[in-house]
DNA sequence: GCGCGTCTGGTCCCCGGGTCCTAGGCCCAC
DNA sequence: GTGGGCCTAGGACCCGGGGACCAGACGCGC
């Protein structure tokens, strides 16, 4: 096929590879250019190969998956990088997306479903897998009862907002045009309602659940 | 075609819904099988045609975009909504997705990546167009001298882990089996390293940059 | 050996954060 | 009119957070 689209497979097991490649082979607009074992030889062969997408595990000894995302940013390699993973590593889905991932997928994926994520990526989408969304929006989710945000006034929103963005009370009563009394008056409100202890509690608090704009 | 992806689209102007059917008409494996022009009609529209994906737009008169999701959630029903924002929003992304959207993409998308998208989206995947992405992780992004995570020692990355979870000195002295005075040190080394004012401030760094665990 | 960085801890001190109590003005619902 | 929220704000009070300064123990590299 004409315009194919090159695929590099980077994976340190030799078996996910030939996975891979076998899954890939079927699909005749999906070519596979070349295999590495390793992010640092990852690297080199997408440089060598200038494949559209790369298909990358994240755990990998030496080089790791998103050490190589940022060489591959820094050489400003063009290439499109979709994360295999074995598993749903919240940890890494934040750090791997900065540092340029163009998707997260799980290995279990079936081989239609793995060709169009490649197809999607490609065409320049950001693709996630449903638990892996999850796991990025959940953070800790609600302990237990439930988003009670619905319970704060709207300038207690206000008020929240902006400890969301590490103001000092002093800095809020200036933004707000309040007296900073009054500030303390609604951050003790704020945590009453809330049930939490303390400003970094309600502004971790509020990223979680959008209040922070 | 037998098994066509059955779509339902949502959006208050015509011309749009319009623009999006052609588009979509070409595609024989997709099939348009309703319209609505508000939140509130596109859930009954929904409940009444079953449609397994719902282009919605956030922006809409009366019950909004997002509203409309939570209510599709609450009803159980199964269809998979891919959000179509005519620029990126970024205060929204965040509350869309966690209302339930499987997607969002740009009204500017060309026909053939918007069925694709609506393919990934009903294949199970949750899909992001780049800026979208990018609004969604960037947040603030690095004021100016990027990240230093890397100048934290491995203690101080231990110590902020806790901070971003909202743990006090004493608390986390408990956790790490120190003096509450060394978890200070700690707290102060960090404030210098990062410039930060405070723990706040240090707790919504941690969740910017990945250290939040 | 010596220097350097990290981890640990101490003392002194100040201030910002947070609580409790109180209260006036405002608007809305009954 | 009366009660009940919300927003505003004051005073008194306590304490945890953070800075400034100092220092010992340990490990690593020159």
């Amino acid at each position: 096929m004409a315009d194919a689209i090159r695929v590099l497979l980077v994976d340190d097991h030799q078996v996910v590879r030939r996975g891979l490649r076998t899954f890939l082979e079927v699909q005749d607009d999906i070519e596979v250019v070349g295999e590495a074992g390793d992010g640092a030889s990852g690297v080199a062969r997408a440089e060598e190969l200038r494949p559209d997408v790369i298909l990358m595990d994240v755990k990998m000894p030496g080089s790791d998956g998103v050490e190589a995302l940022r060489r591959l940013g820094e050489l400003g390699n063009p290439a499109r990088v979709l994360i295999v993973t074995s598993f749903t590593e919240q940890r890494t889905v934040v750090p791997a997306l900065r540092a340029g991932a163009a998707g997260y997928v799980h290995k279990d994926i079936d081989p239609d479903a793995l060709a169009g994520a490649i197809r999607s990526v490609h065409a320049g989408h950001v693709l996630l897998q449903p638990e892996v969304a999850g796991a990025l929006l959940a953070q800790e989710a609600a302990p237990a009862q439930g988003s009670r945000a619905g319970s704060l006034t709207e300038r207690e929103r206000e008020v929240l907002a902006l400890i969301a963005r590490g103001r000092s009370n002093r800095e809020i009563a200036r933004a707000l045009v309040l007296s900073e009394k009054t500030v303390k008056t609604h951050v003790s409100n704020i945590l009453m309602k809330l049930d939490l202890a303390d400003r970094t509690q309600a502004a971790l608090w509020a990223v979680r659940h959008g209040i922070s704009d």
